[in-house]
RNA sequence: GGUGAGGUGGGUGAGUGGCUGAAACCAGCAGUUUGCUAAACUGCCGUACGGGAAACUGUACCGGGGGUUCGAAUCCCCCCCUCACCGCCA
């Protein structure tokens, strides 16, 4: 959520940096200035009746001591005539108040200076490429296929026990996937994340901070029960831990992550884009958050998607990386890097890894401040990232490295798996 | 799930109707003293939303919501959470 001061100090620079996401922005801000405006107003006439009701009250209080019995029940009475009006006036602070956070919710972040203008996925601008797409034979199969001919995952028994998108890993491939955990968190750690295991469930706050709630419920797995939702991501747990704190200045950045399934309802979802691995309702992700200064969290995101970078070099898969454009970009991101690895069976490009910087979005909604010196606290910004969501990853390496032995596992999952090929 | 105790500022912890936005101590900040370190002393030190050029000032907040009262951290009701013991259980 952006903060209403900030707004209403940089009404033109919010405006125009609002229009790459291809939405009427002055509309949205002005309305959001005029219910300020309102709320202001009626706060101000509700504090002037609140200041003269203490006054009042404070003088019965003396004349109750000083014995002036009479003096104080007129006065009383005038205090509590008050009170019909405070009452209505407070209630009119509450509904603009509820009112703008409202409308505040329905504004998408900011999008950053260096965001390219454009609507979709086509507009988005190739910074790098990296490594080599294989020329692979004639009769090359599809990761599916693939599955299915050495016996690594049974889709169907994953359907029996449960559904549609909820694959089952046998044997090396499970084995594969647990390597896979290692060798990632590792690399976070080497880079000076804190690793952490977080709960897999979250309550509404959480959702929330995050931006996952309101509007984004229909995504989430929900328990009605014990109202908790299964985490999308573990952004959000990892995120939350810092939810109404004030940090202190000299502690950021922080940099945390964590190994969790991830969980996504995938509502209208269909056809070829969910076949296989590409798109499933629980998948295994490594996460890296870091809770940077404002002044750093740029800095901060190119170092994240080095990061990032240097983990897929590791596994020798070809890859680009897009900065999206305003009209592709996540409600709550200023500025989104995705990771892409080229899956050589299916001919597409994959999603891997998206890195964000939230700005202070995300810290304004959970209030995650920090403070420096005697300085009034400011809000802190928020960055996540995959480094990486395993399904897809396994994907192109299944494409990629087929051969006639079985699966070809780079060097570096080789000494973490304890074997060579996938077969 | 049952019973009991409790939730106060960064921390510990006083406070049972007006003198309390909140004692005291610790931590933190600024200064004095000091050869350095340490110690001592003095002052400052919650958050949010308003008004004001500023000095300053209004209001709200003692887990959350509602109520009683001229007036609530303090009394009443509901909810949430924590702790202890019991029960159940990987």
């Amino acid at each position: 959520m952006l903060q209403i001061q900030f707004i209403r100090e940089h009404t033109a620079e919010v405006i125009e940096r609002l229009k790459k996401r291809n939405i009427d922005a002055e509309t949205l801000i002005n309305k959001a200035l005029e219910i300020d405006d309102m709320r202001k107003k009626a706060q101000y006439d509700c504090d002037a009746l609140l200041a003269e009701s203490n006054q009042l009250s404070r003088t019965v209080g003396e004349l109750m001591k000083a014995g002036n019995k009479a003096e104080a029940e007129a006065i009383r009475s005038r205090s509590a005539a008050l009170k019909e009006d405070i009452k209505n006036l407070e209630e009119k602070v509450k509904q603009l108040e509820a009112e703008l956070q409202q409308h505040l919710n329905q504004i998408p972040n900011t999008p950053y200076h260096m965001v390219p203008e454009g609507k979709g996925a086509d507009d988005n601008l190739e910074i790098r490429k990296g490594g080599s797409i294989p020329s692979l034979p004639e009769h090359a199969l599809p990761h599916w296929e693939l599955a299915a001919k050495y016996n690594l995952i049974d889709f169907e028994l994953g359907v029996k026990i449960t559904g549609a998108g909820f694959p089952v890993y046998k044997g090396k491939m499970a084995r594969l996937q647990r390597a896979m955990v290692n060798f990632l968190l590792d690399q976070n750690t080497k880079a000076g994340y804190t690793e952490y295991v977080p709960p897999l469930v979250v309550n509404e706050a959480s959702g929330y901070g995050t931006g996952q709630l309101p509007d984004k419920e229909g995504q989430m797995y929900f328990i009605g029960e014990d109202n908790l939702y299964l985490i999308p991501t573990s952004e959000v747990p990892l995120t939350n831990f810092f939810r109404d704190e004030i940090l202190k200045a000299e502690d950021l950045p922080i940099k945390l992550t964590a190994f969790t399934p991830c969980f996504r309802r995938e509502a209208g979802s269909y056809g070829k884009d969910v076949r296989g691995l590409n798109r499933l309702h629980q998948f295994d992700k490594v996460e890296i958050v870091q809770i940077a200064h404002p002044d750093k969290s740029y800095q901060i995101l190119e170092e994240m998607v080095a990061h990032v970078e240097g983990i897929i070099q590791l596994l020798g898969l070809p890859y680009r990386i897009l900065r999206l454009c305003g009209g592709d970009m996540g409600f709550a991101s200023a500025m989104t890097y995705d990771f892409e690895v080229y899956s050589a069976a299916q001919n597409k490009w994959l999603e891997v890894s998206s890195v964000s910087n939230f700005e202070s979005f995300q810290a304004n909604r959970m209030k995650l401040r920090f403070k420096e010196g005697n300085e009034k606290p400011r809000l802190a910004h928020t960055l996540n990232g995959s480094s990486l969501a395993f399904p897809r990853i396994l994907a192109a390496l299944m494409e990629n490295n087929q051969s006639e032995q079985g699966i070809l596992l780079p060097a570096i999952l080789q000494q973490y798996a304890g074997f060579e090929y996938l077969n």
